[in-house]
DNA sequence: CTGCTTCTTGAAAGGAGTTTTCAGTAACGG
DNA sequence: CCGTTACTGAAAACTCCTTTCAAGAAGCAG
């Protein structure tokens, strides 16, 4: 796992410069449970660093993204959350209907992935796996979504096979 | 595979209005591979039915993404992409360096899956697994990533693994 | 086929989130 | 401690997306 001061060592390594913000960012990252974004790191970020803009804050994150520490992440809904890299693989099973996400971590990918870098040549260094679905309230209820436009309670298609 | 008539006849069994910008949403969806955001949806489906907004590309991507025809994916620079289902597994291995993306159909992951769906109740009906690392091209050249905030050469920092 | 209802559309305005610009500030080598 | 210059914060600009609302057309009834 990376720490404050590695990602910080190797930033200054590098020849970036170790200010007030990138600290609190960092800290804030590492703290805020290894899942975020710009917005949720802002208010972290200024515990430590009361000043500190939202436009530093996206600077940082674009810097520590481009050199590695941190990935770019995708929500369903939002998007351009942040997530520190080597903090164990974490997926997201999201419910189509009401949108309730489960994160898990754990997975058997790594023959799959072994398979898939042979193949490409690609080294793959991560993965993200998104699964969708219904949770078991929607498989349930089968109510449908509360959605402004909806005139009427429509049926999901079924995913019956067509040939 | 979902065909255009398909996807309207459902739209309509479930009270939906077919007009001509659905029609031309569709078609586009379909025929762009696949894989799209809403401005090439836009461009595409002008060919159709030319006064289109862009408005109604976006109600109708959501219309269809809420009937299940259509599911949001995130690619690592912009956001919201879409594609339709049942295209087949699509899954994306990119390069976090020169942004170069590949597809690749079919995988292993039915196992997994069933145990994911057997702990947390969820009824898996997609997923979505996109691969980050590094091609082989970027491997061996270890090129810099041509970006303008980059002061000097940076060496991106190795995921060793430190306890 | 004709007319009516109301779902759907397009344009414009509005809004959230992100990036750019630029003068001032502070990190860090000397 | 000083000077260079990378970095920062504020404001403005920009992009992408959503909301609003009057006008238009889909589909049903007759």
């Amino acid at each position: 796992m990376l720490s404050e001061e590695r990602i910080l060592r190797q930033l200054s390594q590098a020849g970036y410069r170790i200010t007030q913000p990138r600290r609190a960012v960092v800290r804030a990252l590492l703290e805020d449970d290894g899942y975020s974004n710009a917005a949720k790191v802002h208010e972290r970020a200024r515990l430590y660093c009361p000043g500190v803009g939202l436009v530093t804050i996206y600077r940082t994150l674009d810097l520590l993204s481009e050199a590695g520490f941190l990935r770019r992440i995708h929500s369903q809904d939002g998007c351009h959350g942040y997530a520190p890299i080597q903090r164990g693989h974490r997926h997201h099973l999201i419910c189509r209907r009401c949108g309730a996400a489960v994160e898990f971590k754990g997975c058997d990918l790594v023959p799959f992935l072994d398979r898939v870098s042979d193949e490409t040549g690609y080294r793959i260094e991560e993965h993200l796996l998104e699964l969708i679905g219904l949770c078991s309230t929607c498989q349930e209820l089968s109510t449908p979504c509360p959605h402004s436009q909806e005139p009427s309670p429509r049926s999901t298609p079924g995913h019956d096979d067509e040939k």
